[in-house]
DNA sequence: GTTCCTGCAAAAGCTTTGCAGAAGA
DNA sequence: TCTTCTGCAAAGCTTTTGCAGGAAC
Protein backbone atom coordinates (compact mmCIF):
# COMPACT_ATOMS: atom_id res chain seq x y z
CA UNK A 1 0.00 0.00 0.00
CA UNK A 2 1.95 2.87 -1.30
CA UNK A 3 1.52 6.58 -0.09
CA UNK A 4 -0.19 8.70 -2.75
CA UNK A 5 0.93 11.89 -3.42
CA UNK A 6 -1.70 13.48 -2.15
CA UNK A 7 -1.28 12.17 1.09
CA UNK A 8 2.17 13.05 1.16
CA UNK A 9 1.70 16.50 0.21
CA UNK A 10 -0.96 17.29 3.06
CA UNK A 11 1.11 15.74 5.74
CA UNK A 12 3.92 18.16 4.81
CA UNK A 13 1.46 20.99 4.62
CA UNK A 14 0.21 20.06 8.50
CA UNK A 15 3.64 20.08 9.26
CA UNK A 16 4.14 23.69 7.80
CA UNK A 17 7.12 22.30 5.32
CA UNK A 18 6.33 24.13 1.96
CA UNK A 19 5.07 22.62 -1.14
CA UNK A 20 7.57 23.27 -3.80
CA UNK A 21 7.87 22.06 -7.25
CA UNK A 22 11.16 20.45 -6.55
CA UNK A 23 10.06 19.16 -3.51
CA UNK A 24 6.61 18.05 -5.63
CA UNK A 25 8.11 16.22 -8.54
CA UNK A 26 10.86 14.60 -6.10
CA UNK A 27 7.34 13.63 -4.06
CA UNK A 28 5.53 12.11 -7.34
CA UNK A 29 8.39 10.23 -8.25
CA UNK A 30 9.05 8.60 -5.32
CA UNK A 31 5.77 7.47 -4.98
CA UNK A 32 5.11 6.42 -8.33
CA UNK A 33 8.87 3.84 -8.23
CA UNK A 34 8.68 0.55 -6.74
CA UNK A 35 11.92 0.34 -7.35
CA UNK A 36 13.40 1.97 -3.84
CA UNK A 37 15.64 4.56 -5.76
CA UNK A 38 18.79 6.23 -4.19
CA UNK A 39 19.03 9.79 -4.40
CA UNK A 40 21.35 9.46 -7.42
CA UNK A 41 18.82 7.77 -8.95
CA UNK A 42 15.59 10.12 -8.74
CA UNK A 43 18.20 13.05 -9.08
CA UNK A 44 19.00 11.52 -12.75
CA UNK A 45 15.49 10.62 -13.41
CA UNK A 46 14.16 14.07 -12.87
CA UNK A 47 17.16 16.01 -14.23
CA UNK A 48 15.97 16.17 -17.24
CA UNK A 49 12.40 17.82 -16.42
CA UNK A 50 13.63 20.06 -13.72
CA UNK A 51 17.01 20.89 -15.05
CA UNK A 52 18.34 22.96 -11.92
CA UNK A 53 17.16 20.86 -9.40
CA UNK A 54 20.33 19.89 -7.14
CA UNK A 55 20.73 16.92 -4.76
CA UNK A 56 20.98 18.91 -1.69
CA UNK A 57 17.31 19.37 -2.66
CA UNK A 58 16.47 15.82 -2.96
CA UNK A 59 18.16 15.19 0.56
CA UNK A 60 16.55 17.62 2.34
CA UNK A 61 12.90 16.31 1.31
CA UNK A 62 13.45 13.26 1.67
CA UNK A 63 14.78 13.61 5.40
CA UNK A 64 11.65 15.86 6.02
CA UNK A 65 9.82 12.56 4.89
CA UNK A 66 11.79 10.17 6.80
CA UNK A 67 11.50 12.35 10.30
CA UNK A 68 8.24 12.30 9.88
CA UNK A 69 7.87 8.78 9.54
CA UNK A 70 6.26 8.89 6.00
CA UNK A 71 8.73 6.90 4.07
CA UNK A 72 11.41 4.64 5.12
CA UNK A 73 14.91 4.68 4.58
CA UNK A 74 16.65 1.38 3.67
CA UNK A 75 20.20 0.53 4.77
CA UNK A 76 20.33 -2.57 2.73
CA UNK A 77 22.56 -1.74 0.36
CA UNK A 78 26.27 -0.75 1.73
CA UNK A 79 26.95 2.62 -0.30
CA UNK A 80 23.98 4.61 -0.17
CA UNK A 81 20.60 5.14 1.11
CA UNK A 82 17.46 3.70 -0.92
CA UNK A 83 13.79 4.99 -0.10
CA UNK A 84 10.81 3.54 0.44
CA UNK A 85 7.36 5.41 0.32
CA UNK A 86 5.51 2.18 1.54
CA UNK A 87 5.60 2.33 4.92
CA UNK A 88 3.27 -0.75 5.94
CA UNK A 89 5.70 -3.82 7.30
CA UNK A 90 7.24 -5.63 4.91
CA UNK A 91 10.76 -7.30 4.17
CA UNK A 92 13.47 -6.21 1.45
CA UNK A 93 15.35 -8.74 -0.49
CA UNK A 94 18.57 -7.33 -2.04
CA UNK A 95 20.00 -9.32 -5.35
CA UNK A 96 23.57 -9.82 -5.06
CA UNK A 97 23.72 -9.80 -8.52
CA UNK A 98 21.89 -7.42 -10.75
CA UNK A 99 21.50 -5.11 -7.12
CA UNK A 100 18.10 -5.25 -7.48
CA UNK A 101 15.74 -4.62 -4.31
CA UNK A 102 12.43 -6.78 -4.18
CA UNK A 103 9.59 -6.46 -1.60
CA UNK A 104 8.22 -9.50 0.28
CA UNK A 105 5.50 -10.01 2.52
CA UNK A 106 6.10 -11.11 6.30
CA UNK A 107 4.30 -10.60 9.55
CA UNK A 108 6.65 -10.07 12.16
CA UNK A 109 3.92 -11.06 14.66
CA UNK A 110 4.59 -14.18 13.70
CA UNK A 111 8.18 -15.22 14.66
CA UNK A 112 9.05 -16.74 17.50
CA UNK A 113 11.30 -13.91 18.92
CA UNK A 114 12.68 -13.62 22.67
CA UNK A 115 13.87 -11.11 25.15
CA UNK A 116 13.11 -8.39 24.27
CA UNK A 117 9.96 -7.55 26.96
CA UNK A 118 10.75 -4.84 28.07
CA UNK A 119 12.07 -2.88 24.90
CA UNK A 120 9.53 -0.26 23.18
CA UNK A 121 10.14 -1.09 19.39
CA UNK A 122 9.64 1.84 17.13
CA UNK A 123 11.23 0.00 13.91
CA UNK A 124 11.91 -3.24 12.65
CA UNK A 125 13.85 -4.43 9.69
CA UNK A 126 14.17 -7.35 7.81
CA UNK A 127 16.90 -7.40 4.95
CA UNK A 128 17.78 -10.77 3.27
CA UNK A 129 20.28 -11.07 -0.11
CA UNK A 130 21.09 -13.32 -2.48
CA UNK A 131 20.34 -14.07 -5.77
CA UNK A 132 16.87 -13.27 -7.76
CA UNK A 133 15.03 -15.91 -9.63
CA UNK A 134 15.75 -13.25 -13.37
CA UNK A 135 19.55 -13.83 -12.15
CA UNK A 136 19.45 -17.72 -11.67
CA UNK A 137 17.90 -18.55 -14.50
CA UNK A 138 20.64 -16.51 -16.59
CA UNK A 139 23.49 -18.16 -14.84
CA UNK A 140 22.32 -21.60 -15.90
CA UNK A 141 21.61 -20.77 -19.35
CA UNK A 142 25.31 -20.14 -19.14
CA UNK B 1 27.66 -19.08 19.93
CA UNK B 2 30.91 -16.94 19.88
CA UNK B 3 33.71 -17.78 17.25
CA UNK B 4 36.49 -18.64 19.59
CA UNK B 5 40.12 -16.81 18.27
CA UNK B 6 41.21 -20.32 17.50
CA UNK B 7 38.27 -21.32 15.24
CA UNK B 8 39.05 -17.65 13.48
CA UNK B 9 42.70 -17.76 13.27
CA UNK B 10 43.12 -21.32 11.48
CA UNK B 11 40.12 -20.47 9.22
CA UNK B 12 42.33 -17.65 8.19
CA UNK B 13 45.54 -20.10 7.94
CA UNK B 14 43.92 -22.11 5.46
CA UNK B 15 42.55 -19.38 3.33
CA UNK B 16 46.48 -17.91 3.22
CA UNK B 17 45.81 -14.84 5.07
CA UNK B 18 49.30 -14.42 7.54
CA UNK B 19 48.21 -14.17 11.22
CA UNK B 20 49.95 -11.46 11.89
CA UNK B 21 50.55 -9.83 15.52
CA UNK B 22 48.04 -7.18 13.98
CA UNK B 23 45.51 -9.39 12.77
CA UNK B 24 45.97 -11.91 15.58
CA UNK B 25 44.78 -8.35 17.68
CA UNK B 26 41.96 -7.67 15.71
CA UNK B 27 40.62 -11.03 16.05
CA UNK B 28 41.26 -11.33 19.72
CA UNK B 29 39.15 -7.84 20.56
CA UNK B 30 36.26 -9.09 17.98
CA UNK B 31 35.93 -12.54 19.40
CA UNK B 32 36.02 -11.15 23.27
CA UNK B 33 33.65 -8.04 22.43
CA UNK B 34 29.98 -8.63 23.11
CA UNK B 35 29.32 -5.28 21.89
CA UNK B 36 29.53 -5.42 18.09
CA UNK B 37 32.33 -2.82 17.83
CA UNK B 38 32.98 -0.62 14.82
CA UNK B 39 36.68 0.53 13.54
CA UNK B 40 37.15 3.53 15.80
CA UNK B 41 36.04 1.89 18.84
CA UNK B 42 38.72 -0.94 17.84
CA UNK B 43 41.21 1.20 17.23
CA UNK B 44 40.56 3.14 20.78
CA UNK B 45 40.96 0.21 22.65
CA UNK B 46 44.00 -1.56 20.87
CA UNK B 47 45.88 1.87 20.15
CA UNK B 48 47.39 1.44 24.09
CA UNK B 49 48.65 -1.90 23.52
CA UNK B 50 49.53 -1.96 19.54
CA UNK B 51 50.54 1.81 19.35
CA UNK B 52 51.39 1.12 15.59
CA UNK B 53 47.81 -0.19 14.56
CA UNK B 54 46.20 2.28 11.63
CA UNK B 55 42.62 1.59 10.70
CA UNK B 56 43.68 0.42 7.36
CA UNK B 57 45.18 -3.28 8.93
CA UNK B 58 41.57 -3.34 10.72
CA UNK B 59 39.63 -2.36 7.37
CA UNK B 60 41.44 -5.13 5.66
CA UNK B 61 41.15 -7.73 8.79
CA UNK B 62 37.74 -6.89 9.20
CA UNK B 63 37.35 -6.91 5.32
CA UNK B 64 38.84 -10.29 4.79
CA UNK B 65 37.15 -12.19 7.92
CA UNK B 66 33.47 -10.50 6.35
CA UNK B 67 34.67 -12.38 2.83
CA UNK B 68 35.45 -15.41 4.57
CA UNK B 69 31.65 -14.96 6.17
CA UNK B 70 33.44 -15.62 9.26
CA UNK B 71 31.92 -12.15 11.01
CA UNK B 72 29.03 -10.61 9.95
CA UNK B 73 29.01 -7.00 9.29
CA UNK B 74 25.80 -4.95 11.08
CA UNK B 75 24.53 -2.07 8.28
CA UNK B 76 22.12 -1.15 11.58
CA UNK B 77 23.98 2.34 12.20
CA UNK B 78 23.85 4.67 9.87
CA UNK B 79 26.93 6.31 10.33
CA UNK B 80 29.53 3.29 10.38
CA UNK B 81 29.64 -0.18 10.66
CA UNK B 82 29.63 -2.57 13.42
CA UNK B 83 31.02 -6.02 13.34
CA UNK B 84 29.63 -9.55 14.75
CA UNK B 85 31.38 -12.54 15.68
CA UNK B 86 28.54 -14.00 16.06
CA UNK B 87 27.51 -15.58 12.89
CA UNK B 88 24.49 -17.53 13.99
CA UNK B 89 20.99 -16.28 12.88
CA UNK B 90 20.15 -13.69 15.64
CA UNK B 91 18.49 -10.51 15.50
CA UNK B 92 19.74 -6.94 16.36
CA UNK B 93 17.88 -4.42 18.39
CA UNK B 94 19.57 -0.46 18.24
CA UNK B 95 18.24 1.83 21.35
CA UNK B 96 17.96 5.50 19.39
CA UNK B 97 18.74 6.99 23.21
CA UNK B 98 22.53 5.51 24.16
CA UNK B 99 23.26 3.61 20.86
CA UNK B 100 23.62 0.22 22.21
CA UNK B 101 22.95 -2.83 20.02
CA UNK B 102 21.58 -5.31 21.98
CA UNK B 103 21.02 -9.36 20.29
CA UNK B 104 17.99 -11.46 20.61
CA UNK B 105 16.99 -14.49 19.85
CA UNK B 106 14.91 -14.89 16.53
CA UNK B 107 13.98 -17.99 14.25
CA UNK B 108 13.40 -17.24 11.06
CA UNK B 109 11.89 -20.08 10.18
CA UNK B 110 8.89 -19.42 12.24
CA UNK B 111 7.78 -16.37 10.34
CA UNK B 112 5.26 -16.54 7.68
CA UNK B 113 6.96 -14.75 4.72
CA UNK B 114 5.67 -15.30 1.21
CA UNK B 115 6.74 -14.73 -2.20
CA UNK B 116 10.74 -15.99 -2.41
CA UNK B 117 10.24 -19.37 -3.69
CA UNK B 118 12.48 -18.63 -6.45
CA UNK B 119 14.87 -16.80 -4.94
CA UNK B 120 18.31 -18.11 -3.03
CA UNK B 121 18.73 -16.48 0.36
CA UNK B 122 21.98 -16.32 1.45
CA UNK B 123 22.02 -13.69 4.67
CA UNK B 124 19.16 -12.72 6.53
CA UNK B 125 19.47 -9.38 9.14
CA UNK B 126 16.80 -8.20 10.98
CA UNK B 127 17.16 -5.18 12.93
CA UNK B 128 14.61 -3.56 15.30
CA UNK B 129 15.00 0.15 16.92
CA UNK B 130 13.45 1.54 19.73
CA UNK B 131 14.05 2.47 23.48
CA UNK B 132 16.09 -0.58 25.94
CA UNK B 133 15.03 -0.62 29.17
CA UNK B 134 17.82 1.06 30.77
CA UNK B 135 16.96 3.91 29.13
CA UNK B 136 13.35 3.65 29.75
CA UNK B 137 14.15 3.43 33.37
CA UNK B 138 15.97 6.89 33.62
CA UNK B 139 13.32 8.65 31.22
CA UNK B 140 10.31 7.44 33.97
CA UNK B 141 12.39 8.87 36.82
CA UNK B 142 12.77 12.10 35.68
C1' DG C 1 64.35 -14.51 -1.15
C1' DT C 2 59.67 -13.98 -2.20
C1' DT C 3 55.43 -12.84 -1.06
C1' DC C 4 52.29 -10.60 1.53
C1' DC C 5 51.28 -6.96 5.08
C1' DT C 6 51.46 -2.48 7.45
C1' DG C 7 50.57 2.20 7.90
C1' DC C 8 50.81 6.71 6.07
C1' DA C 9 48.75 9.89 3.01
C1' DA C 10 45.67 10.76 -0.41
C1' DA C 11 41.53 9.74 -2.83
C1' DA C 12 36.80 8.38 -3.28
C1' DG C 13 32.01 8.56 -2.40
C1' DC C 14 27.83 9.68 0.20
C1' DT C 15 25.73 13.10 2.96
C1' DT C 16 25.53 17.52 5.47
C1' DT C 17 26.28 22.42 6.09
C1' DG C 18 26.82 27.54 5.10
C1' DC C 19 25.09 31.01 2.63
C1' DA C 20 23.37 34.35 -0.95
C1' DG C 21 19.80 34.81 -4.00
C1' DA C 22 15.03 33.11 -5.17
C1' DA C 23 10.48 31.57 -4.33
C1' DG C 24 6.43 30.53 -1.43
C1' DA C 25 2.59 32.25 1.55
C1' DT D 1 6.94 41.38 3.67
C1' DC D 2 8.61 37.67 6.04
C1' DT D 3 9.87 33.23 6.18
C1' DT D 4 11.47 29.31 4.12
C1' DC D 5 13.74 27.03 0.26
C1' DT D 6 17.09 26.22 -3.49
C1' DG D 7 21.40 25.12 -5.28
C1' DC D 8 26.19 25.90 -5.37
C1' DA D 9 30.47 25.09 -3.14
C1' DA D 10 32.80 23.42 0.60
C1' DA D 11 33.21 20.54 4.46
C1' DG D 12 32.60 16.16 7.12
C1' DC D 13 32.83 11.24 7.58
C1' DT D 14 33.58 6.60 6.73
C1' DT D 15 35.91 3.56 3.84
C1' DT D 16 39.18 2.43 0.04
C1' DT D 17 43.44 2.75 -2.57
C1' DG D 18 48.52 3.47 -3.80
C1' DC D 19 52.77 2.66 -2.37
C1' DA D 20 57.35 2.31 0.06
C1' DG D 21 59.26 0.06 3.79
C1' DG D 22 58.81 -4.02 6.80
C1' DA D 23 57.38 -8.52 8.46
C1' DA D 24 56.05 -13.35 7.65
C1' DC D 25 57.27 -17.82 5.91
Amino acid sequence: MNKTLLELSNELKKNNIRLTHQRLKVLEYLTNSIKHPTVEQIYNALKKEVPSLSKTTIYNTLNYLAELKLIKVLAIDDNEAHFDAVTAEHGHFKCDSCGQIYDFDIDMDSCKTEKLENFIINEKEVYFKGICPGCLSNINLN
